[in-house]
DNA sequence: GCCACCGGTGGC
DNA sequence: GCCACCGGTGGC
């Protein structure tokens, strides 16, 4: 069974609760802005969404790295959990739903599809995946 | 034959 | 030592 990353939620620069964000698309708008521009909850006298807990074994969580660009229009952006659930695959979907995992599968894409060329460009694609969370030491 | 998935490693 | 990237392959 092929287990996808799917929620997301992010931290508010103030109250430091934590915030789901319902669309993937919304979540990637504010961390390709992040860490420049920080989000921050619209009310944070309300409660937190979530406690994270990185031991549960209902929930893995993730923590994703800033600055990550926005998912270029067309194309998929897809978090695959591996098996022993510690580490996270990177694909992208081309708008011909063709997998690519790499910069340079990406590249020989755009070269061979001439007439998407203007619609991805290098810049706008980032293999790097999330990590685990770990316990802090304490 | 394809491709989802995982292991290994070069480059940092 | 880590991890982004790629090679290899088992299962279909």
């Amino acid at each position: 069974m092929t287990t996808l990353i799917d929620s997301y939620a992010v931290q508010c620069a103030k109250c430091k609760k934590l915030r789901y964000i319902e669309a993937q698309e919304k979540y990637e708008e504010i961390r390709s802005k992040s860490p420049h521009t920080c989000f921050e909850c619209k009310s944070c006298e309300e409660l937190g969404d979530v406690h994270v807990d990185v031991d549960s074994p209902n929930v893995r969580w993730f923590l994703d790295q800033h600055g990550i660009p926005k998912t270029p229009k067309g194309w998929k952006r897809i978090l695959v959990v591996r098996g022993n659930g510690e580490k996270v695959d990177v694909y992208y979907e081309t708008p011909q739903q063709k997998k690519v995992r790499s910069p340079k599968q990406v590249a020989k894409f755009i070269q061979d599809n001439e007439e998407f060329k203007d619609d991805v460009k290098m810049e706008e694609i980032s293999f790097v995946a999330p990590k685990r969370m770990k316990k802090p030491k304490s």
